[in-house]
This record gives structure tokens, sequence and C-alpha cells, in this order.
RNA sequence: GUCCCCGUCGUCUAGAGGCCCAGGACACUGGCCUUUCAAGCCGGCGACACGGGUUCGAAUCCCGUCGGGGACACCA
């Protein structure tokens, strides 16, 4: 059943950065290929001058290698199929377009877009799909007025009842007739092959053998379809992926949704593993399994197991398995990570010793990278702003007599470790017959400046002894 | 408008005729734990769009209705 040695591939058009959609389409055939031990390709599809920029092809690329989906043949990897930018194959896309013509299958077109919108406007009146119908059908040489370079290559649908059919392998069999078919362009008059047109010689060329996609694609394959027949080819199979909706129900698009944008997710400090676990969950599922390695995603994936209902990105979620990762990966994984926050915030953490146990601590109390390194930025900082509530409640009265015994208590410490600062709490909770809450906020909030941290001893081994008693020293100034 | 796809808790989903008066996860919520906040643990709320069939029996099959989404370019 499965097929061995698949080869699939993820075909973007570098006119923008790498999109959510996009993404999940990459990890997908990225999960097929490994785990059947096929072939991963990455193709560029830049046959759209006024959109395509470099620029985008290195942020598709940069994307892709955050993720960790790494292709097997593509832009730096060249391998016996290329090249792998569609601009670069205007030669095949022209020999294959010539040879249609001479058999009949297509041919090229004069006419201009104004006229075809009119007939085209006709038709749908006339509630008729929009067929050709003639008049280039014939030509041999261009008409009056016209040369060979303006024309269009145009696919001559066969006409008669025909229907098209394949079976998805997402969503079953779909059929269309050709009557719903039109004379499609094939080929720009400037050698420029259309999506359709470019992405079934290439598809063939590069011997694919599943093309996996967004449903967005459903209707784009009857035509490719009838294409790979005029061919003589054997079409590759296909699976047509559900859509990932925005909150507003739409499919997630650039223009409308900038969580559309992946690398704006590894800027607030989502992980590619959390990103991955979220996306892989949306529209892929495993029975109950939530949280899923790699390695798991690659023993487990197939595409039996996609459904066929569009999913609503879910940022609360996204956060959930994010956080799910935090905990998961080792902490010295994390502390590299968090390394680029904490130094956009001013600090230089590499090396620190408080830096790995801080990311153990903060880890259960964070979803993101960046919550993580902005609670960590208090204890890198010098010196606190306190909450005016959290000090008027814990710094004044009793609490500042505990916080001065405490205060005491920490100068004689022949070590600042957890244990031994967790100690003072206790000695001078149970010396003054108080909870050790009594003593432990007052501490905390002159540490951080508020009422929640991680247990005191960790806050205090956070700061720093000498950063510590220094806050102390204000907090207990400032009560009087 | 035409064509295509889809329709289980608010959201992501399990479910492939009896195991389901529907299970899990997020969110929300009650409690436990506790030096705070988290994390963790235990519990609660909450759905098979609707109407017809088929069947001894339907969330699962068929038809219709309604609803949602997508595609209709010399963009991909």
């Amino acid at each position: 059943m499965a097929p061995s040695k698949p080869r699939v591939r993820f075909a973007p058009s570098p006119t923008g950065y790498l999109h959510i959609g996009g993404a999940r389409t990459a990890l997908f055939n990225y999960l097929y290929a490994r785990r059947y031990g096929g072939t991963f390709i990455l193709r560029i599809e830049d046959t759209d001058q006024e959109r395509s920029t470099p620029e985008s092809v290195k942020a598709i690329l940069d994307g892709l290698n955050w993720l960790g989906l790494d292709w097997d043949e593509g832009p730096g990897k060249e391998g016996a199929f290329g090249p792998y930018f569609q601009t670069q194959r205007l030669d095949t896309y022209r020999a294959h377009a010539d040879q249609l013509i001479s058999e009949g299958k297509a041919f090229r077109c004069y006419c201009t877009r104004e006229e075809i919108a009119a007939r085209r406007e006709v038709a749908d009146k006339e509630k008729r799909a929009y067929r050709y119908e003639g008049t280039c059908y014939e030509l041999k040489a261009p008409p009056e007025g016209k040369k060979l370079e303006d024309a269009v290559i145009r696919f001559r649908m066969p006409t008669g009842d025909g229907k098209v059919s394949y079976d998805d392998k997402v969503l079953g069999v779909i059929t269309k007739p050709y009557s719903d078919l039109d004379d499609w362009v094939m080929m720009r008059a400037d050698g420029i092959p259309l999506y359709n047109y470019g992405c079934v010689i290439d598809d063939h060329l590069m011997e694919i053998s599943l093309v996996a996609r967004g449903q967005e694609h459903i209707n784009s394959t009857f035509p490719q379809l009838m294409l790979y027949q005029a061919l003589g080819w054997t079409p590759p199979e296909f699976a047509h992926l559900p859509l990932i909706l925005g909150p507003d129900r739409e499919k997630l698009s650039k223009r409308k949704h900038p969580e559309a944008d992946v690398m704006l997710h590894a800027s607030t400090g989502i992980l590619p593993e959390g990103l991955l676990n979220f996306v892989i969950r949306l529209g892929w599922s495993h029975g109950n399994d939530e949280v899923i390695s790699r390695e798991q995603m690659v023993e487990w994936f197939d595409f039996d197991g996609v459904g066929s209902t569009s999913g609503v990105w879910d940022p609360v979620k996204l956060k959930w398995f994010n956080q799910e990762w935090l905990k998961r990966l080792p902490s010295a994984v994390i502390a590299e990570r968090l390394l680029p926050f904490l130094e956009a915030r001013g600090f230089q953490a590499r090396g620190d010793a408080r830096l790995e146990p801080m990311v153990i601590a903060l880890r259960e109390r964070s979803q993101t990278l960046e919550e993580m390194a902005n609670t960590a930025s208090i204890y890198f900082r010098t010196g606190v702003t306190l909450d005016e509530k959290a000090a008027a409640k814990h710094l004044s009265g009793d609490s500042l007599g505990l916080l001065r015994q405490a205060r005491e208590r920490l100068v004689a410490l022949p070590a600042w470790t957890v244990e031994l600062l967790d100690g003072v709490v206790k000695t001078v909770s149970e010396t003054a017959s108080v909870g050790m809450g009594k003593v432990a906020q007052p501490l905390r909030v002159a540490i951080t400046g508020n009422t929640t941290s991680p247990g005191i001893g960790e806050t205090l081994l956070f700061a720093g002894r000498d950063e510590a008693l220094r806050r102390i020293d204000a907090a207990l100034a400032r009560g009087g």
C-alpha cells in the first residue's frame, strides 16, 4: 500500500514570507517522504515576474530551515532533476508547448484580454462554461496585424461530454465534466508558463509521485489532469489538505492575517517544535495524541490521518503547545534559544550560572521565550520598580521587621544556595511564629517588585547575593 | 452567479453501523497541593446542523435542506 520511495515536493512561489499554510504543506510532504524513505523536493515557482523576489526566496528557505524541514533536492541541493527554479526551466516549457501545438492539443491564441472577457461574459450569461470556440484553432499563421510573439498558448480542451476524475488521497473520488473546463492559458506570449502548466511539466519531469497541497488547488487539478492526458503521462497521486482558517473563519492569508507569518512566531518566542506540533494537529490526528515529537510525526504520519475539514487558527492552543515543548526540551537547549531574547533586552547571559536554573523555574510559568525573557530580565537588571499595591501590603508594619530579620540571616549565610535560602525563610518564620508566607512575601516584593515569582529561594538565587541585598535594603529604606 | 469541498463540545479532534444517552486536548470553571504565581493532580460545564430515508440498530450509509469555506486571471 505504502509507495516505496515516494517523491514529493513543496512548491512555493516566492512572493513574501513563508506562511503557515505553506509551512504545513511542507511539513506533511516532508513527513511523508521521511516516513517512507522518499525524497522531499523544494521547487521555487518564481514565474510571477511582478511579485517574485530573491528576498522572498531567502525568506522561504530561512523559514523552512528554522522549522528544520530540510529538503533533499532544491536550492542549494542540486539533484538529478534540476534546476529547481522555474525561471531556469523555460526552454523545457517551450519545447513541450511546441509539441502540444503540433499535435493540435494546444494552440496559439491572439485574442486580446478584452475580447476574451467579453465572450466569457456572454457565456456566463448563457450559463455555460466558456469555451474558446474557434477562431484561433485553425490559424496556421498570425492574423492580420498580429505577430507570432503576441500569442499566448492555450490548452485545447476536448469537447463532448467526457469527465475527468481522480481519487484524492484525502477526499476520495472527485469528478468534473469537460464542459466545466475552458481553454486555459498554458503559457504567456513571453514564454513564461502559468501555474497549471509549469506545475505539470515539472511534477512529471521531476518524477513526483504524490502532490500534496492545499484544498484551494482542488479545482486546478482538473485542467492539470487533462494536460497529463494530452501529454500521455501518468499523473501523480493527489492529496488536498484542509485549509487553515483565520479567527474570522476565512483562509489564512498574508494580507489579512499577520499570524500567517511563520517567522513572526519565531520572533515572539514560539519554538519550531511548538509551532509544528500545533500546525500538524490542524488537519491531522493520530488517535488522541496531542504532544508529538518530530520522531513520532515521522513514524506516524500518513494521509489517512488527514481530515477533510478546515481548522481555525487558535493562538491560545499554540501557546499551550509551545509551553509543553518549553517544558520538554532539555533546559540547556532552551537556555541557548533564550539568549537572543535576553540580548535584545540588553543582557549578556551566556555562561551565567543562573541561566539554566532560571530556565527550569521559568518554563513552568512561561508560554513563550519572550515571556520567559521578560521575567528573567527582572533578575538581570540592577534595581527594581516596586508595585505600589504589593509594597503597601507587604512592605509595611510587621512585615518590615521580618524582612529585616531575614536580611540579617541572609548576610550571614556561608553560601547562596536555594536550600540555605529557603532555610532562612523557614527559620525566621519559626522564630517569629508566623507562617512562611509572612516572611516570603515581603522578600518577594523586595526582590521582584511584585507578589508573584518562583520559590523564594530561587528568587533570591536568581537576583544574586549582592543585588538581592541591595534590593532588600532599598525596600527597608523605603518602608522607613 | 457557476462549480468544487466540508459540516461531532466555543476551538482542535477521536469515532470508519452496535464498544458512544459520544472519548481526548485547549479554553472556561470548582477543588486539592502550597511561602506567591505557575506547574501538577482530581472534578464540572459543553457537541453528533436540520429533515427524511435504509437498517433490528446510525454520529457513522443514502437523499434533501440549511450553513460554512474554496475556486472561477496572460497570480500561484
